[in-house]
RNA sequence: GGGCGCAUAACUCAGCGGUAGAGUGCCACCUUCACACGGUGGAAGUCGCAGGUUCGAAUCCUGCUGCGCCCA
């Protein structure tokens, strides 16, 4: 793209997104070498929120990262070392889940008939295969990432220190193993942390049931949603305080169906409201029981197997499923008659949030880390104000969830990931847990070993990542240069839905390994650099158009990819930038996206435009300048009023945009850079410029000042707009430099430095003097529309103003007014102006000069309207003035504020008072 | 049950103690040689309800109503 004719007349972002996206890769543009020795340029260091490798794009991402990529650009323009590391995670679950649908599918292979290593080979050939479509998506994106760091979760360099952090743990007795309650799914058979359970609301049925005493002397009647589970029961449950039953306490029930003998504890958990006040005791399905057990020393019964069948050989509900067993053990307490009621009744059930199956608490042998060391240093952290949350109020739910943490079960019965590095001996059954295959049991010496075949939950490797990318454990027991140049990060940019998960466990690992890493200087670390980021940015949820949920059930997804093509990846950025203000989800509205379309289409126009003017110029003879460092120099001082006002308005939203990007203010940020181009470049200076611009040969001096002045705030506005959107301003940046004739000063727009308010020249009397002309132009539009003036039918006008200045504006810009307000000539009164055609500001009066009858009932309603206006505003102003504790005790700007203004409404109230009476004479 | 958040123009959202704002949409006019994905002008809100604090409340506090989320 070199001259304006070769432009397309609407731009079309699919014609170049591809070509830079391919472009700032292949360049490695965005690769953040480790720095040099004496290279101490502030680090800026963020690592991606890694998706699963068998995800795909959505919202949620593409916001994520378009927040991620404005900040990192934004650093990395402003002369930081700026590093974006990206990354798979391997997904424990949904990736063994995936292929397995796929064996599935493509005949009849099982997990199980393939074999362990068969299946985890299959594993890596899919992943070798599909893994990388999330990662070609964000390339499209135009994410800056540093794709030489790029990891994945299980790669050679990560899984040596997932396996290191696990032994460390262990020789620091804060890894455990032992049967406990965990969230067991039958259908993925394999334990589940608490965060990946959800409760749904279900209505089921509570089962009133009869348990004899054992000596025959009456009975109790127990309340359960689970009658199936008293296979299992151990005891039965009453509160101590509870009058009904106090006398039972220590007898013995005999246990319908079974004939078991099982006690009458007293125990606090037994709410006397609900159901018949005595509950049974299942402490193998239950984690309350189970914790009523521990605290009784009942027996631990499990009833159900993996699959959750009922597992009693030789009783007659051996190998039926829960819900039949139900059913079948409900029928024969009829039979018995010892079903005393079935009520209906609303109870939550947990749900596994991998497969949908209802979770079966089960006793299982699992791995679990002791975490309230943890928990303790990672609330330091965030208390001591080593990590900062945006915004604030999620370090009350950070501390709310951390203060009640419980053990973290780490293991999952899958075959796709890290495998735990235990060995069970089956001589001793001693267990040994090392860093490398060791040949014998550590405890008794025997060969007879096999490893642990779980594998870690996922989120315990990713946990580590803020350490592990950059190269823990030291592989010579030095630190990485990585390590000393890049830890801690800076900033976490994430969605709070993974707060919990990611970002607790983050803190409280890091905090946990790092402080014993010292310091690059060799000196201890302490808590403050041990936190693996500074700062913590979260951002919202991006809902449907009706505020709803996306979710492939509902059908309503909005695919990235396809938003794009449609509008353009700029426009899609700029959308969910503009959009994300803190605190509310983002209910994501194409109609918004296709003003950003418009916007950039109005951003290459620019382009054409001045394109057009450099070719006039070079046909005339007139030099053509860029040069951004001039733009603050003395050399406009001398220059026209516009150009003196759009140099103060450049170096104030450009101090605005910094100060917004520094506090995650991404919506302000965009706004002010959207109100500045096209409100005040595009619609004053620009048509102004074209005033000024004329290549016929008289004044070329104002045509090459002018000139010069919107090509240099264009390219300054360019790069002020980059980090929002990338594209088009690297495709017009580069057109840009190419049609001044000067090579472009960097390899990409990205490379060049971000805009500083104090570059620009600032100019307060310009920009009270251009105010005032505006007001004045819009005002001479308004009373043009009034009488029906034909839009090009010039017309003259008088102007009134008790301020000298203001009338000198006026008459020595009458030029300006022509342009934009077709203004024929400017004549000054002496008196205040009113009557028709009139209209009045606190500055000046302003007269259009026109034959035409005004439309009298029009003007007459719209003065009223004004005058009412006025009039409440004068009361409600006079009646504060008149308060005296108001006088007494505001402050004085805002006193005098009101009273100016009073007196400005005043004005207005007698001159449009005067307007109406001429009217109506 | 515990905790957190949100209610402002038709829609989507800013503002969070000193006279109500933006984008989209709507109405009218304009094919002016960068752009009709455009230009110009305009209409549109007792800031959920009720109290309180204050000279002054959309903004702070309390309660209520209605939504939403998180944890039990």
């Amino acid at each position: 793209m070199a001259g304006a004719n070769e432009l397309a007349k609407a731009y079309d972002p699919s014609a170049i997104e591809e070509k830079w996206a391919k472009y700032w890769v292949e360049q490695r543009l965005f690769d953040t070498p480790v720095p040099a020795a004496g290279d101490h340029a502030k680090a800026f260091t963020m690592l991606l929120p890694p998706p699963n490798v068998t995800g795909r794009l959505h919202m949620g991402h593409m916001l994520n990262q378009a927040e991620m990529d404005i900040l990192t650009r934004w650093h990395r323009m402003s002369g930081e070392r700026a590093l974006w590391v990206p990354g798979t995670d391997h997904a424990g679950i949904a990736t063994q889940m995936m292929v397995e649908k796929q064996l599935a599918a493509e005949g009849k292979t099982t997990r199980k008939e393939l074999g362990r290593e068969a299946f985890t080979d299959k594993v890596w050939t899919w992943k070798k295969q599909y893994g990388g479509a999330i990662t070609e998506q964000m390339r499209r994106l135009g994410a800056s990432v540093d794709w030489s760091r790029e990891y994945f979760t299980m790669d050679d360099t990560l899984s040596p220190a997932v396996i290191e952090a696990f032994v460390r743990l262990h020789e620091q007795g804060l890894v455990y193993r032992g049967a406990y309650i965990v969230n067991w799914d039958p259908k993925l058979q394999t334990a589940v942390s608490d965060l990946e359970v959800e409760s749904e609301e279900r209505i089921g049925k509570l089962y009133h049931v009869r348990y004899p005493l054992a000596d025959g002397s009456g009975s109790i009647v127990v309340a359960t949603t689970r009658p199936e589970t008293m296979l299992g029961d151990t005891a039965v449950a009453v509160n101590p305080t509870d009058e009904r039953y106090i006398a039972l306490v220590g007898k013995m029930l005999t246990l319908p169906l079974t004939g078991r003998e099982i006690p009458i504890v007293a125990d606090d958990w037994a709410n006397p409201e609900f159901g018949t006040g005595a509950v049974k005791v299942t402490p193998a399905h239950d984690p309350n029981d189970f914790a009523i057990g521990q605290r009784h020393s009942l027996p631990s019964l499990s009833i159900l197997d993996q699959t959750a069948k009922v597992d009693l050989p030789g009783s007659k509900y051996h190998g039926l499923d829960r819900f039949e067993a139900r059913e079948q053990v409900v029928a024969d307490l009829e039979a018995f008659g010892l079903l005393v009621a079935v009520k209906d009744h609303a109870m939550t059930v947990p749900v596994s949030q991998r497969s949908g199956s209802v979770i079966e608490p089960r006793l299982s042998d699992q791995w679990f880390i002791k975490i309230q060391p943890l928990a303790d240093k990672a609330i330091e952290a965030v208390k001591e104000g080593h990590i900062k949350f945006t915004p604030e109020m999620y370090a009350k739910t950070y501390f709310e969830w951390m203060g009640n943490i419980h053990d973290w079960c780490i293991s999952r019965q899958l075959w796709w990931g890290h495998r735990i590095p235990a060995w069970h001996c089956a001589d001793c059954k001693g267990i040994t847990v090392a860093r490398t295959t060791p040949a014998v049991c550590s405890k008794c010496g025997s060969a007879e070993i096999t490893q642990e075949t779980d594998v870690l939950d996922t989120w315990f490797s990713s946990g580590l990542l803020p350490f592990t990318v950059f190269g823990w454990p030291p592989p010579d027991g030095q630190m990485t240069k990585d390590m000393a140049a890049f830890y801690p990060t800076d900033l976490l940019v994430t969605g709070f839905d993974i707060l919990f998960f990611w970002v607790a466990r983050m803190i409280m690992l890091s905090c946990h390994f790092m402080l014993d890493v010292p310091m690059a200087d060799g000196t201890p670390r302490t808590l403050k650099d041990a936190v693996p980021f500074r700062e913590v940015y979260i951002h919202a949820l991006v809902r449907d158009a009706n505020r709803e949920k996306m979710s492939k059930t509902k059908g309503n997804v909005i695919d990235p990819i396809d938003i794009i093509k449609r509008f353009g990846t700029d426009a899609v950025r700029f959308t969910l930038a503009s959009m994300a203000s803190p605190g509310t989800d983002i209910a994501f509205s194409e109609a918004r996206t296709e003003g950003y379309r418009a916007f950039a289409n109005k951003i290459w126009n620019v382009a054409r435009f001045i394109f057009m003017n450099i070719d006039r110029a070079k046909e005339a003879g007139i030099a053509t300048k860029l040069c951004a460092p001039c733009l603050a120099s003395e050399i406009w001082a001398e220059a026209p009023i516009e150009t003196r006002w759009i140099l103060a308005r450049l170096s104030h939203t450009t101090n605005e945009v910094n100060q917004s990007l520094k506090d995650y203010r991404f919506d302000e940020a965009a706004n002010a850079i959207y109100q500045f181009f096209w409100g005040e470049f595009c619609d004053w200076y620009l048509e102004l410029a074209k005033v000024r611009l004329d290549f016929g040969g008289t004044s070329n001096a104002a045509t090459e000042l002018t000139l010069g002045a919107l090509i240099s705030v264009y390219e300054a506005a360019l790069r002020l707009l980059s980090p929002f959107m990338p594209f088009i301003t690297e495709e017009i940046w580069h057109a840009l430099y190419a049609a001044v004739g000067m090579p472009s000063p960097a390899k990409s727009i990205a490379l060049t430095r971000f805009p500083l308010g104090s570059e620009f020249r600032g100019d307060a009397v310009a920009v009270a003097d251009m105010t005032m002309l505006q007001e004045l132009i819009v005002s001479v539009r308004g009373l043009r529309k009034e009488m029906g003036v034909p839009e090009k039918e010039a017309t003259p006008i008088v102007v009134f103003a008790t301020d000298a200045p203001v009338a000198t504006l006026a008459s020595t810009n009458a030029d300006m007014l022509a342009k934009m307000a077709r203004v024929s000539g400017v004549t000054l009164a002496q008196t205040a102006l009113s009557g028709n055609g009139t209209r009045s500001t606190p500055g000046f009066d302003v007269q259009v000069l026109y034959e035409r009858v005004i439309d009298v009932p029009a003007e007459r309603e719209r003065l009223s309207k004004d005058l009412a206006k006025y009039e409440m505003g004068l009361q409600a102003a006079e009646k504060q003035l008149a308060n005296e504790a108001f006088i007494g005790k505001a402050p004085a700007h805002i006193v005098d504020g009101l009273k100016k203004q009073a007196t400005e409404t005043k004005l207005l109230f007698d001159k449009t008072r005067a307007a109406l009476d001429a009217l109506n004479r």
